[in-house]
DNA sequence: GCGACGTTTCGGCCACGGCCGAAGCATCCC
DNA sequence: GGGATGCTTCGGCCGTGGCCGAAACGTCGC
């Protein structure tokens, strides 16, 4: 499977990774939040014009995706696969003593349900995200996410204010990338305002020392009866291959 | 986790990638042996001198690990963490298509016993050289692997010709990291006559379309029994704390 | 419309680093 | 010892690419 791929296509995206600002610019993006131009020029420390330069690399080679909007442009990781070259390095830069990680239980709590700066994330983001995309109330292709006129009727009705803030830049519905399981989830105005109501209604309740969630009995009755939540949401999503092999 | 590595670490690494010469070396070296710079140089198709300069870099850097013999020197990936690196890069530079890999029964035959080039891989190969070592007939340290002289004894009692290509270059003994279980099992001349005897003895049977080996009756009790191997051999192995690791 | 702001393009500076040939060590073999 | 072989050091050439300031472009808000 190797043999297909040669150093020159490997160099090619390393080199990319091989630059600080550009480094520091796809850390800043691993969190999985699309950010400005303007936010990565300040975390890579380098001025406008340099950053833009590299964006236009990076998205060129397809490691990042553009996204208009206004007068910003966002980018975001373009893939799962870029994300993992980048744990990689984290973990290979990290390395010295090579820590163990364990998968404990705190771990798996947080890989269910989570928040993400505002919003929600883990296993149960994604569920939610899939409910309301299969009652099509919330539409998701490529590169983004839109509420559907029927969405907008039953998020109102669910008790979200989805004027809110509307004056601010902050986009409405905008997709995340997921850390723990690498799909899209909802963020935006309308991610914050979920969890928002969420915690309103003692659906969800936030667990000491930790950014993990704990869905209350109510709250999975209530996501299973009003949003079509799927019952089995907290199974494995998928398995991705484990290391290769020469 | 990533909050404390930074950008500049990250590119660190990812530079050193970002070069093809030094690219096709580590995609050369995937294959988990150790290979001279010499060879490293015709899969770089770089000069002498330029490898030379470029394998110091790796070494410094921690990404490769430097084994003199005699007049040749060779290089091998230094961990695991690095070699997950370059796995990923592989896989996004092939991207596209993301190809899945369900680890089914072949693969875990594969896992079990399986030729690497010329000698034995797999579980099968470190249970046999534990069981060398464990008898004191084969010796290993950081770095490499030698046939004590009560070991020469058995082996040629065994049948092997210890002798057979000494006049080539060639190292008698010598480890070779195992890709799947990421330990070193024993290769160089020694190895390849272990796996050319154990197939005269019909002591293993090479599996149709894979390098996938099986074991026979006969095989596993004359393991047992001549080498001492131990009958659990087939269970995950534990990988030992200490370790060349890193 | 006008100014403010975010982003990109242009031009020029400069350093880093890859590359090789020649020469220098080290090792093995006879 | 002498000669082959494998690897490294040295010196010099040269292209690639990162960086910034100035200025242009596009969008937003008034």
């Amino acid at each position: 499977m190797s043999s297909i791929v040669s150093g020159n296509q490997i160099a090619e995206i390393a080199a990319l990774l091989g630059d600080p600002a550009r480094a520091n610019m796809l850390l800043a993006l691993m969190g999985g939040r699309a950010l400005t131009a303007g936010e990565l020029a300040r975390h890579a420390g380098v001025s406008a014009p340099t950053t833009s330069g590299h964006l236009a690399k990076l998205a060129g080679a397809r490691l990042l995706t553009p996204m208009r909007q206004g007068r910003h442009r966002y980018y975001r990781l373009a893939s799962r696969e870029i994300a993992e070259v980048v744990h990689a390095l984290i973990v290979a830069a990290g390395a010295g003593p090579a820590r163990h990680r364990p998968a404990g239980p705190r771990d798996a709590a947080l890989r269910l349900a989570r928040t993400c700066y505002d919003h929600l994330a883990g296993r149960l983001a994604l569920a939610l995200a899939d409910a309301l995309q299969d009652r099509g109330l919330v539409m998701q292709d490529d590169g983004g996410a839109w509420i559907t006129p029927a969405g907008r009727v039953f998020l109102e009705g669910f008790g979200l204010d989805l004027e809110a803030g509307a004056s601010s830049r902050r986009p409405l519905c905008r997709t995340c990338l997921d850390w723990s399981e690498r799909r899209p989830h909802l963020a935006g105005r309308l991610g914050a305002g979920l969890l928002h109501r969420l915690r309103e209604l003692d659906w969800v309740a936030d667990l000491p020392d930790t950014r993990a969630l704990r869905l209350t009995r109510s709250g999975e009755r209530g996501l299973v009866e009003r949003f079509g939540l799927r019952p089995d949401w907290r199974c494995e999503v998928v398995a991705p291959g484990g290391g290769g092999e020469g």
